[in-house]
This record gives C-alpha cells, structure tokens and sequence, in this order.
DNA sequence: TATTAGCACTCGAAATGAAAGAGTGCCAAC
DNA sequence: GTTGGCACTCTTTCATTTCGAGTGCTAATA
C-alpha cells in the first residue's frame, strides 16, 4: 500500500513530536500542532492504519504511538528535511576547527570531542586508513651512544625516535645506515619489510651491532601503526542525558561498548566519495550492542584519496535532522582543511605565538 | 575520648563490610563476622558510642550504621592494613606495564587505563610538571619549499614539526639557522624567547624571508606544552558499577566534571618524595563535585626530580585497601621505568617485531 | 466515501494502605 | 561490664484503588 501524503505528514508529525518529548505522541496533540484540518478522530483512523504498515507502534493500547525503525527510516530518507545551521553555529564550527590546526592524530581527536559537544551526543573519530609509506629517513647523530631516527611518511607526517645504546657507534655507521635505509626502505609497506632485507642491509652497512635491526623494527612500529585506523571516541558520558539511558546498567552497557573502540563505524572504504551523511537506524547497526541505538555518520577527506569517518550514537530517537546537519559542515571543515594530501603551508604572516588549548586528553 | 582496642576494631568491621555489601551494617552481623567474644548487645552500645563519636552514623533510627567521612579516616590512619596484591596481579601488571613503553604521553595514558582497569573504578594520570629545555636542534632539509625541524628535550623526549614554506629556501641558510639556535635556543625557557633575540638571530642569519620566526614559534609551541602537565582521564564509565551512582544525574555530574580535566588532583609538588598514597575522603577534597567521593593518588617518579600522579575516583565506600595497593603498586613500576632522568635504552636484543595494542584512544 | 462526535474501555502511573522485617534502644538480670 | 528480651521505629514491599490519557468503535453527518 502506497502511503499518502497526509500519512506522511501524520508521521513526520508523530517522529518530530517523538523527539522533541521522548513521550508517546496522541492523536490529539497531531491534530492541534500538525496545520491539517482535520480532528483527531480522523487521525486515530491514519495512526491505525500507520501502526498496521509498521511505521508507527505503541507502547500499550491505550497510549500514543511511538515511530518504529521503519518509521524512522521512513522519515530520514523522505520527510526529514535537513536543518539549517544558523550563522552563529557555523562561524563557532568553523572557528573552533580552526583552532585546532596540530598534528593529524590531534586533531581528529579534537574534532571527536567538538562533535559530541555540538550534537550532546557521545561521537567517535575514525583516521583514515591509508597506504602510508616512509619517504624518507634522516638519522641525526647525538652522541656515541644516541641517536634519533627521523622519518618523513608519505602523508607528510613525521615520526621520531630517540635510541639510546649501551654500546658506542660512530658517525660514519650512522651515515652509511641512513644512505641504505633512505635507498631501501622508502616507498614500501610492512610487509615488505623481510628478514632478508634486513640482514642485507645490515651486511652492506658493516653493521655488527644490531642497529640496522633497531632502525628497522622502528620503521616496522610507524608503518603498522600508520596502517592501522585509530578511533577516538569522546563524550560517552552525555548518553546519561537522554531519557532511554536512565537506566545505568543499559547506559553502562552501551558507554562500555563504545569506549572499547571503533568497530561501531563501517570501514571507511564504504562511504568513498559519499559527500552523505549515512545513518544507521536501530537494528539496522551490525553489532548487538547498538540495535536500540542509532549512528549517524559522515566521512571526511583526509587527502591521499582516503577518508575518515566522523560518527554520533544516539537513541533512535535522535534528533537526525540537528545531527547530520552538524556533522555534514564538520566534515565538510575538515576535508576542507585536510584535503589534497599536503601537509598545511606555513604561512609567512604566522603569529609569533601559537597557543594551544586546554592539554585535556579525557579519555 | 581515647578510642578503645575494641571500639576500632568493631569501626573496622563496620567499614569493611560496608565496603563490601554497600547496606548498613547491622550489630548481629557484627557479632558474627568480626571475631570478638561478645554479643550484638555490646555491639550495639558500642555502637551508639561509636556513633556520638562521629565515626559511624545510622541513616535513619531503625537501620544499621555507615561509616562517616570521619570513620573512613579514621579507617584508612590506623585500621586498614594495605592489601597485599597476589601474585598474578603483580605479575599481570608488570606484563602489562611493558608493552606499553612508548612515547611518555602515550605511555601514561595508557597507565591511566589500565589503573581504571585493576580497579574498576574512573582513574585518571598527570604526567610529570617539569622546567622543560630544548637540548639540540635539527633542521632536515627535504626540499626548497620543505624542511623539517627536530628539537630534542632535556627530558629525552623529541619533538618535530614539517614546515612547507609558499617561497624558496637555501639550504645553506638551513644550516646556518640551526647553528644559531642550536647557539642561542638551547638550555632557555619559553619566557627566555624575546622578540629581541629573535631579531637578533634573524639578523644573523641573514634571513629575510621569516623563516627564524617560524622556528622560534615551534620553540615557543613545545616549550608552552611540555610545561603544562597533562591530564587524561579513563573509564568515568565504571562509576555507573557502583550503587552510589545509581542515580543518572549524579553519576553525569561527576563524569563530566572528571572530563575536563585534571584539577581533580593536587599538584604534583605536594607528593614531592612522598612515596605513600595518598587517600582524599569526601568533604576532604577541594572541588564542590567531589564532596561525596574519594580520591586515591599515587606519585611517580618521571625522572629529572619531577614526579606525575595517578589517582583513581569512587564512591566513599571505596575499597581503600585495594586500590591502595594497586596504585602502589602501579607507581613504583612506572617510577622503575621512567626514574632516573634517561629514555630508556634500546636494548640489542629488542624482538624484530614490536607489536602495538588496539590502537584505540577512547576518550 | 471520508470525516467527525461521542462514549465505553483499557491500561499504566500515581496514590494509598497494610503487613513484614530489620535493627535499634533500653531495661532488668547476671 | 555484659547479656537476653522486648517494645518501638522506620523502611521496604506488595496489593489495592484511583485517576486520566488515549484508544477503538459506532453511529451520525457532509
């Protein structure tokens, strides 16, 4: 059955009433705030009838109808129309995302923490995965027992180590390892990284005390850790604002689940090129923990042609419309900021002084 | 009144197995459990001395007695005797502390959890507040638009930063630049780095193009941040095991007080050379949102005479003993690896493959 | 045929009240 | 100083009642 078009005002009546009060909606309060001319006897008939289509359920006969998934559904992909952000809202987004100009990993974790704040939802921040090389090695000579390996990845990164050594090398071995490594082991992914490289290399470099295997177990160490998303998660403990998590051991539940990671989000590989925001409604979710919980998601360009994912869980009775509007311009912002794969230009009108925020990494 | 042998240990009894149950302890379980040759009767008169006293008091006339800020005080001084951990607990801890020596942030984050872990209770750590200097700087030269600056830290961290410039550069104006802060940067604090000096040097090094600004900025940016000590905060969830918080709004109140931040814990000169934990009870503590929590903190020993904080939050009713000991415990492993001032020494016998955890951040 | 007013009915939420039970305080005896 | 005994207090629990919001259905109406 094709569902009319005064059905769906009904509906979109009931699911905005829904989220606005997190009380079943009556049949009496659609006729007074939805604007069609019609009694609220006439209504129970189309509220019936949406029940009997499963957009609609209640909680019990006598009370008002809540949306079901379906209803949801329903609204994300025809009804809802997607808000508006006021200026003030936008020109705060952007301003704070400027803010926030540091390293990759900082940043993204700072822009978890901005999207809880905005939505008042717990958000999560997936780095994209990517195929991140070593472009280049520098080993600086501190002292016969100190070095620091510097390498330069292919994203414009850089990683650093400090080894210190019980036993003392010379300049010269540091300098014919830093020629061999930049020679061959730039442009190559971890697995690439074989026992017979090493011992190759080790050979070719005189090298009788294990440095090359250091330098290569650090090269190992930022190439799998580059590989691998990280997931920030922040606000966990705004869930306790909305009336279905009440209950602590539910609340706990879900706050557990999502602090252990970043499994929530759908590989970021799904949403390529997608400018979308997606939204995963209810039991629509994968995973067990999130079948009475929604997601919404957005994905960023991270340059290199990868992207990440910006996500917000909720109730189902989410306010999607708020939501995907804010995380939609977020990601914009930073696609805006991270794409095309170059690293940000120093620019010449710097501030001698770059403060930074607040050093809190709440976890 | 001086508090009699019997008297401290009938408030030991009661606190313990308040501690345990979360219900008011009544005489008759008393006169059972705790081993003393004598009825609920006397227990009861005790009690109620107990009660005048300001140790215990009774949540209502017909219900058992809870310890008072007071007791629990008076528990912790004289009563408790710190939990010894087994075997596999201290062996588990250990494991667990080394795999996790990374770089000094993420090592202590990681602490923080796994405190929050072997506790089950939120638990937050402070890295250590220290005169930071820069010791040596680098400055690679990648391209005529791209170089990189490294600055290694009197605390044997590195710190790096990639600078793309929209103009072109020499590399012999690189080299001379990192001969003159190398010459004039090093060994200086943040508030050392005048405008003056920076003409100076810019002067120097012939160099008009701004570029002695940018690095001095990078000085600036790493030398604000090392000073700051930071906090990270994990687990807030596990506040919701405990019955105190129970109540949604309460357990929100103090999870998002815990998120901001780390004026939870004293600073660290306080515990200067302490090496006791440190036991913070109810009304003791400073912060309004703690009045009815308990703060356990650790201090360790960050090297270079400077020492950061582990602390752990809970409820009154908080197992003391335990947590005590753990944090104890906790510390003086992270003491044993960071004491001493010096990074730690790659050993030639490093496995090939060193294995990071989840690269989960939750925050 | 679609809409509406009216009304009996259902079911949860809140209010009321009675009963149960844990624990006390105190007294008198030891 | 200790103990058994007992009346008393106060919370917790459970059943019962009341109240009201909202429904479904029917019959009347446009």
């Amino acid at each position: 059955m094709a569902i009319s078009e005064r059905k769906k005002k009904i509906l979109a009546a009931v699911v905005e009433e829904y989220i606005r009060t997190a009380e079943p909606v009556g049949s009496k309060a659609i006729a007074q705030t939805a604007g069609l001319g019609c009694s609220s006897a006439t209504i129970r008939n189309e509220l019936a009838e949406l029940v009997n289509m499963g957009y609609l359920e209640q909680p019990h006969t006598s009370a008002g109808r809540v949306p079901t998934p379906m209803g949801y559904r329903m609204y994300v992909n025809e009804l809802m129309q997607m808000q508006k952000l006021s200026l003030e809202e936008t020109e705060e987004i952007n301003q704070r995302l400027n803010t926030k100009l540091q390293e990759l990993d900082d940043t993204i974790s700072q822009v978890s923490r901005l999207a809880s704040q905005l939505t008042d939802y717990p958000a999560l921040a997936l780095t994209a995965q990517s195929a991140v090389t070593i472009k280049r090695f520098d080993i600086i000579y501190v002292d016969a027992n100190t070095f620091i390996i510097v390498a330069m990845m292919s994203n414009n990164t850089v990683k650093n180590k400090l080894v210190r050594l019980p036993v003392s090398v010379n300049e010269g071995l540091m300098k014919k390892l830093s020629a061999l490594f930049n020679a061959n082991f730039t442009g190559i992914s971890e697995d690439q990284i074989t026992p017979l490289l090493i011992n190759s290399t080790e050979r070719a470099a005189d090298d009788t005390m294990g440095i090359t295997s250091v330098i290569a177990s650090f090269a190992i160490e930022i190439l799998s850790e580059a590989d691998k998303p990280m997931a920030f998660v922040t606000g966990e403990n705004r869930l306790l604002n909305q009336p279905e998590y009440r209950d602590p051991d539910k609340a706990h539940r879900l706050m557990s689940y999502l602090s252990t990671g970043g499994h929530i989000l759908p590989p970021a590989d799904n949403m390529a090129g997608s400018e979308e925001v997606r939204v995963l409604i209810g039991p629509e979710n994968v995973a067990e923990e999130l079948k009475d919980s929604s997601v919404v998601i957005a994905s960023y360009d991270a340059g290199d042609n990868t992207r990440g994912l910006i996500g917000v869980v909720g109730p189902t009775r989410m306010d999607y419309s708020a939501v995907a509007a804010k995380l939609s311009f977020l990601a914009a912002g930073l696609s805006r900021r991270l794409g095309g794969g170059e690293a940000p230009v120093e620019g010449m009108h710097n501030k001698l002084i770059i403060k930074g925020d607040d050093p809190i990494e709440h976890r």
